[in-house]
DNA sequence: CTGAAAGCGCTAACAT
DNA sequence: ATGTTAGCGCTTTCAG
C-alpha cells in the first residue's frame, strides 16, 4: 500500500536516517543524495506517517475541542476561530460535540487522552461534576472557554457576562422601560446567573427594585425562548422589555410575542446575547450583546500552544496538575462585550395601549 | 508521565501480552491474573495509547470530514449527523473546514492522508481541479456528499437538486406567479445549475418559456442574496416570485425586498433551499426545499464504515483505485427533497399594485 | 494460561 | 556526509 520510509531509502540507495533528514529539511546531505531521496519520495508518492512520527515524538499536533452543542450558531463561529488559529500553528482539531449530553462530554475527555492529543480546548457552557473532577488532575494541558473551573489553575477566558447583562438592561432602561423581564437558562449554564446578576445591577442602579424583576428559566434555544416568554408574560403582563439569555431564546421570544398579537419592539422590546451571525438578519434585526467570539477562540488556542511550547522546551510533559501558563491570568481572562442596538428594541409604548 | 502497558505489566507481575489480552477483553486469563491486571491498570490510571495501537493495527478509527464552510448553518447540521454516526461506530472526526478556500481544502486532503485516517467524508459544494485529480487515485476510501465525481467510482450522495428546483418553482407557479426569478450561485457550486435546471423544467411544464427566466448569480450567503436580488429586480421588475440557491440567499433576498419598500410575500414570494434550522424562525418563516441533512450524513458514514469493514476482512487496504462499496450505487445516490411551505410565499398580488 | 519476541514507521543519538 | 541502532507503546503469532 502506502510507501514507507524504508521503501524510499531502498529506492534511493540510502539509509532511512538519510531519508528522514532530507525530508525534515535539516541540511547535512550532499546535493546529489538529496536529489535522489527527493526523487524516490516523489516517485513513490511517499507520505510520512504522522502516527509513527507521533509515537516517536510523543506529540500528535492535534488539539481536542469540546463544545456544548454545534447546533447553536455560537459554536460554529467558535469552532471556526479555533480551527483557524490551530491551523496557523500546525495543529489539527478532533471535534467533540457534546450534543448537550454531560455523559457524552465526559466520555470525550477520556477519548482525547487516549488519543494523546497535545491539549484540549473545553468550550462548554457549564462543567458537570465528572468534568470538574477530571479537571482537578488533567492528564493533559487544558484551556477553558466560556467557563471557569473555580480554584483550578487552568487558563480560562469568557465574556464579561455580568456587564453584558448590565448593558442589556441599561439599554432598555435608558429607552424608558420600567418593567423588564429576564429569560434565563438552567443551572447547567454557568453564564446564566451572571447575566441575570448584571440585569439586576442595572435595575438597582436606576433606583428600582432588583428583586422585582421577573425571571423565567427555559432551554437556551428557540423553542425554549418561545415557551419561557409565554410564562413571563403570564407572570408579569405589564412588562415591556425582555433580556434573553442568548440570541436563540430571543428569537423564540420574538415569535411568542408576535403569536400573542403583539409587536416587537412596539409592545415589547427584546435584547439577545451573543450576536450570532443571523442576529442581524432576523426581523426585526435583533438588538444583542456581542461577544468577541473569534477572540475567545484565538486566545484559547494561543494560550494552549504557548504552554505546549514551554513544556516541549522544558523537562516533562506539563507539570503534575497542569499549571497555568506562566504569568498569564489563570484567574480567568474576561473579554468585554458590547451592545449592538438593532431593531428589536425601542421606547416603550404609552401605558395601556397594548392590544389583546 | 502517563503509564504504559509495560508499567502495568510490571506492577501486575505479568507480561505485556497478558495485559494486552486482559484489557482487550479477550478471555483466556485466569480470573486472579485478570484481577491483578485490572487492579494495576486502575491504580496507575492506565490509558492505552491510541497512537501506538494505530501504528500496530494500521487503523486510526478516525474519519476526516471536509466541509466547505462551517459558517453556513447547513454544515453544522451535517457535521452533527456525521459525528453522531461516526461515534456510533467508534470513530472520531478530524474536522477540516475549507472556509471556502480551495487551496485550504486541497491541503487538508494531504494532511488527512498523512494522519492515516481510515476514510474521509468530502462534503463540499463543488470539487476543485486539484481535488478531482486527487480523487482519481485516492490513497484512502472516500465518500462524497453533495457532489459527485463524474466517472469516478466513489460512493456519493446528494439531494435531488433538480427536483428541488422544480418543486420550488412549481410551488410558486401553482400559487399563480407567472414571472419568477432565480438567485443562483457561482460555477464552484455543483448543485447550482441543477437547481436552476429544475426551475426551468417546472416553467416549461406550465407552457411558459424557460429561457425567459431571469437568473442572477451571487455568493451563496445572506449578503450575496441581498445583492443579487437588487440585480434581479433591476433586470426583471415585474417578477413576483424568486427561488434562491439556498436559505441564506433567500434571507438576504427578503431583506433586500423589504429594503425596497416591498413586502414578502405580499409583493414578492421567496423560496429557499436546505431548510436550515433557522428557516422556520425568520420573519416571515421561510418557504424552502428541505434536504434530509441527517440522512445525508448517516448514509455517508455508513457507506464508509461498511467499506472499511470489507477492507479489514479482505486482503489489502482498499484496492488500488478505491473501488466503490460492493454493489452500492456508485452512480450516486440521490435523496428526495420536499417543499416546506411557510410564510414567505403566497399568491401574487394583483398586477400593478406594487408600491415604489 | 502465559511469556518471549517481532515489528508497525519513524527519529535521533551515536558511530563511522 | 551517511549508516546502525535503539526505541516510542502496543498487539500478536508462536512457544511453552
Amino acid at each position: 500500500m502506502t510507501a514507507t520510509i524504508g521503501d524510499v531509502a531502498r529506492r534511493a540507495g540510502v539509509s532511512t536516517a538519510t531519508v528522514s533528514r532530507v525530508l525534515a529539511g535539516l541540511g547535512g546531505a550532499r546535493p546529489d543524495t538529496r536529489e535522489r531521496v527527493l526523487d524516490a519520495a516523489r516517485a513513490l508518492d511517499y507520505r510520512p506517517s504522522a502516527v509513527a512520527r507521533s509515537l516517536k515524538l510523543r506529540t500528535t499536533k492535534t488539539l481536542g475541542l469540546i463544545i456544548t452543542d454545534i447546533e447553536n450558531p455560537f459554536f460554529p463561529q467558535l469552532v471556526r476561530a479555533v480551527e483557524d488559529v490551530a491551523r496557523e500553528h500546525g495543529f489539527v482539531l478532533l471535534l467533540c460535540n457534546a450534543a448537550d449530553d454531560p455523559d457524552r462530554e465526559a466520555s470525550y475527555l477520556d477519548l482525547l487522552v487516549d488519543r494523546r492529543v497535545d491539549g484540549v480546548v473545553i468550550a462548554v457552557s457549564g462543567l458537570g461534576v465528572r468534568h470538574r473532577e477530571w479537571l482537578a488532575e488533567p492528564p493533559l494541558p487544558v484551556v477553558l472557554v466560556n467557563t471557569t473551573a473555580p480554584g483550578l489553575p487552568h487558563p480560562s477566558i469568557a465574556s464579561d457576562n455580568v456587564d453584558g447583562g448590565r448593558q442589556a438592561a441599561a439599554h432598555l432602561l435608558d429607552l424608558g422601560h420600567r418593567r423588564i423581564g429576564v429569560l434565563t437558562a438552567g443551572a447547567r449554564h454557568a453564564a446564566a446567573p451572571e447575566r441575570v446578576a448584571g440585569v439586576r445591577q442595572a435595575v438597582a442602579e436606576r433606583g428600582l427594585d432588583p428583586a422585582s424583576v421577573p425571571i423565567v428559566v427555559g432551554e437556551p434555544d428557540v423553542r425554549g425562548g418561545e415557551a419561557a416568554l409565554g410564562q413571563l408574560l403570564a407572570d408579569a403582563p405589564e412588562m415591556t422589555g425582555v433580556v434573553a439569555y442568548n440570541d436563540l431564546m430571543a428569537i423564540g421570544a420574538m415569535r411568542a410575542i408576535r403569536a400573542c398579537g403583539c409587536t416587537v419592539p412596539g409592545d415589547i422590546s427584546v435584547v439577545g446575547f451573543d450576536d450570532v451571525a443571523i442576529a442581524a438578519y432576523t426581523d426585526p434585526p435583533l438588538t444583542t450583546i456581542a461577544q468577541a467570539i473569534a477572540e475567545l477562540g484565538r486566545w484559547a488556542v494561543e494560550r494552549l500552544v504557548e504552554r505546549l511550547a514551554e513544556a516541549g522546551a522544558g523537562v516533562d510533559g506539563h507539570g503534575p496538575a497542569g499549571r497555568a501558563a506562566g504569568g498569564h491570568a489563570s484567574a480567568g481572562t474576561v473579554l468585554p462585550v458590547r451592545l449592538i442596538a438593532r431593531g428589536s428594541s425601542g421606547p416603550p409604548r404609552e401605558a395601556g395601549t397594548r392590544p389583546g
